[in-house]
DNA sequence: CTCTCATATACCTTTATGCGTATATATGAA
DNA sequence: TTCATATATACGCATAAAGGTATATGAGAG
């Protein structure tokens, strides 16, 4: 039970709502995230590491960047987050979120690939 | 997407979880939750008035009684608990709770009245 | 009215949480 | 090596949260 009470406690704080509603619908790095909520690094990074800590996404180096990707084994937490996918069209937030393009040098990389 | 955020906070602590759980599941009173948990009555209610705050339950007055009943009309928060609900077999302490019987004066009057 | 049971709340202490600022670390470029 | 960029972390502070103990309140019984 432990870790479905961890997992609701990093989904209170509306800046982890905000990252782990990103992260599972596609990988970014820190500085996309930085851009797309416009907060503070600092702040962004400790909660990534929050939720990292819970086991809740996973890291990978590309070059310069810690790219952060979701990472949920639990069937139970899969269903929860399942369920705010589901319904992200109510939060208007969330939707921006995932809606917004950043402009960050790992985008532009990323485009560049892309091409 | 504060509404969310508070649900998610209420149910990340244990105690809290466990009442919510059962309230969504029959009616209690506070001395039958107070027996099934095992926890200290003001500890009981102290969260079972946080949950009130929250707009997770609501009482019902029954005699001496305070009859708690889960309150919960959001959707989105419909659905997380229902997910909850659909996976208790999968938390030990949950299931014990929902099968437990109190001994409390509540539950031998609701014994009587079933008769 | 008084007593008892059921419940709520106040007060206090401890611990957890979140944030800002500053700084450390890591990687690639020049 | 030196610099710039990306990210992580340390430190200090303010606030929130949780629990225990004691006490207040509310309702029915006698």
């Amino acid at each position: 039970m432990q870790s479905l009470l961890t997992f609701y406690k990093a989904m209170s704080d509306e800046t982890r709502l905000r990252l782990m509603t990103l992260l599972m619908q596609r990988d970014y790095c820190v500085c996309e995230l930085t851009e797309i909520l416009d907060l503070s690094q600092p702040k962004i990074s400790k909660h990534l590491a929050k939720l990292r800590d819970l086991g809740l996404v996973s890291t990978t180096r590309d070059a310069k960047f810690m790219v952060y990707q979701a990472n949920v084994d639990d069937p139970v937490i899969k269903s929860s987050l399942a369920v705010l996918l589901d319904n992200l069209e109510h939060y208007e937030v969330l939707t921006n979120d995932a809606q917004s393009v950043p402009l960050c040098t790992m985008n532009q990389r990323i485009k560049r690939e892309r091409v």
